[in-house]
DNA sequence: TCCTTGGTCCAATATTCTTTGAACTAGGCT
DNA sequence: AGCCTAGTTCAAAGAATATTGGACCAAGGA
């Protein structure tokens, strides 16, 4: 039996959690992206990190209630909880992304994907 | 001679930096405090950490370029670069203050100054 | 001058986060 | 079955952060 990947409620998304979750570059450049282009598999990140650093980052995202992940066949499909996140925090998320767009180091990392 | 707080130029302000600096909640406290009642002195904070520590997460929201601190006679005095912020990065500040509202202890924290 | 107030600085510890390799599992294809 | 793809798990090592105590310093008042 395939574990459920554990995803916070919306209600109980905390704040320090998810400037925590986002204060990494790598999970920006992964958010930025699956903003951008919608669902997205964890093997689109893998010029970002390794692998096994891959996994790390994407639960940190899920566990602070920033993407949501499924299991489709073999892949992890990424998406953003846009309008949970924008619910809970108004103007956050959309601010960050603004951020991370004026980043060229890290808009280069999404363009490359 | 006294040594001259170094902070960032607005332009140079990081936003790895400053989700950093805004991920702790007793910065985020600060923060709110000084957004809220305006210019605070250091010992503002004492009820959130001891003296030392305070020292060390003024001097990280200091050089993030969250807040700009002056020396007046034997005391600092900590104010919000809330304009220069939000010209680099509209809107992060204004969501992450209402998300620092909506936590009541944090918000306690603040009261109890 | 001595004392208090308001902080700083340093060094040490504790904790937490990040990264990695090696071994593993689960699904789908042939 | 055997193999490949996609990703997980674990343990270990390394790096960064947080917290504390003790000594210190500078300004201002008695």
């Amino acid at each position: 039996m395939s574990k459920a990947l554990s995803h916070p409620e919306a209600e109980a998304i905390d704040l320090s959690a998810v400037l925590d979750a986002l204060r990494d570059p790598i999970r920006r450049a992964i958010v930025l992206m699956v903003a951008e282009q919608g669902e997205k598999r964890c093997s689109s990140f893998l010029h970002c990190a390794t692998k096994t650093n891959l996994t790390y980052h994407v639960a940190r995202l899920r566990e602070a209630g920033v993407i949501r992940v499924r299991v489709e066949g073999p892949a992890r499909l990424i998406t953003l909880r846009q309008d949970e996140l924008d619910r809970r925090f108004p103007g956050l998320l959309p601010a960050i992304l603004a951020g991370a767009r004026q980043d060229p180091p890290l808009a280069r990392l999404v363009e490359s994907a």
